[in-house]
DNA sequence: AATCCGGGGGC
DNA sequence: GCCCCAGGATT
């Protein structure tokens, strides 16, 4: 039995019953993909629901505030995802009469929407032979044809697209490249697979060669960035606060976080008083209480964020300020949700 | 070709 | 602590 056809019989038997499985809509295929693009399947699970219910088809989408979106995706992290799911609703809505393109080239021109996500929506949706190659694909692919080609260098890409592409079954290309994905997901996993009773264990070249730990290959380590960030939380006699809205560039575009002074290294009270007087802050005559003494550690992929939350009590009355109630309101990173939620007032 | 962009879970 | 997750955009 050719591979394919193993990797067909292994997903009719043990494939998951997952929500956008049940549906061939181009809208809820879409969203679905975006949402687990670097998110596992359990992660990203409530999110699809929520938007789905808050947005039933892509016109509501489309008409949406931006911020509403961004509140809605706030703690499933890469938030240009959400940025990029709002312009590409419009954008289907505008230019493509509110129904989403069946071609692969179509779908590819859509922000947010790459190799992979046009792949997908268009062998989802619309039985178009393409290949599908997720980090699942890069792993099966890898160990059982014994392809030591990094996964991340051009060549490899090119390479395990192709090879992809010669051992796909077109013919039933949406159950083949959900079977794929899910026997990487659920049989070839990552780590300490069980060969012994996997079904295509016989034809395995990393098995054979005992480098299903070694491959595939993935090289560039990613190195961290160590910041020191400084949020002052001010509070007036009305219990309003300050909010103010990330731009330009970096992480956490467009949402909204408490004044951030970051520093080359921790600040401690002296420090932050000089900097507040040094500013001509009108509160100059207000304390800043360190909230958490010991920064908090939030870690991105590329950066760890050495945080102190700063109370600043002051006797101004913040007119432009937001009553506290009303924070939880705004998308926010999870570093200022958590704070937000164990900050007693 | 290299870097950036989140947050969570498993070990 | 390290790796990975239904990747994509930017430089």
């Amino acid at each position: 039995m050719s591979f394919s056809h193993k990797i067909l019989d292994w997903y009719h038997t043990h494939k998951r019953e997952l929500p956008w499985r049940e549906t061939r809509d181009p809208y809820k295929i879409w969203l679905s993909e975006i949402m687990l693009q670097q998110t596992r399947v359990a992660q990203g699970m409530p999110y699809y629901h929520r938007f789905l219910e808050a947005f039933p088809m892509v016109h509501d989408l489309a008409e949406a505030q931006e911020e509403k979106v961004l509140k809605l995706w706030q703690g499933l992290g890469y938030y240009s995802r959400a940025r990029n799911l709002h312009a590409t609703a419009k954008m289907v809505v505008e230019q493509f009469g509110g129904k989403f393109p069946h071609t692969y080239k179509e779908l590819k021109s859509l922000k947010g929407v790459g190799d992979y996500t046009a792949s997908a929506i268009a062998s989802f949706c619309f039985d178009v032979p393409e290949p599908v190659v997720d980090g699942n694909v890069y792993r099966v692919l890898a160990r059982y044809f014994g392809v030591d080609l990094p996964i991340n260098s051009p060549s490899g890409i090119k390479y395990f697209k192709e090879l992809a592409r010669e051992v796909m079954d077109a013919e039933q290309i949406r159950d083949y490249n959900q079977g794929i994905m899910e026997f990487g997901a659920i049989q070839c996993a990552p780590k300490k697979p069980y060969c012994l009773l996997c079904p295509l264990n016989e034809g395995c070249v990393a098995l054979k060669e005992n480098k299903v730990d070694s491959l595939p290959i993935k090289n560039n380590k990613t190195k961290v960035r160590v910041r020191h960030f400084n949020y002052l939380v001010y509070l007036d006699i009305h219990n309003n606060t300050l909010l103010e809205q990330r731009k330009g560039k970096g992480i956490w575009q467009n949402l909204y976080q408490f004044p951030l002074v970051e520093s080359e290294k921790e600040m401690n009270p002296d420090e932050m008083e000089h900097y507040l007087k040094s500013e001509g802050n009108p509160q100059l005559l207000d304390m800043a209480i360190p909230y958490n003494p010991d920064p908090i550690i939030h870690k991105l992929s590329h950066q760890h964020l050495h945080t102190k939350f700063w109370i600043v009590k002051t006797s101004d009355i913040l007119e432009e300020g937001t009553a506290w109630e009303e924070v939880t309101q705004f998308p926010v990173p999870v570093l200022i949700a958590d704070f937000i939620r164990t900050l007693k007032i």
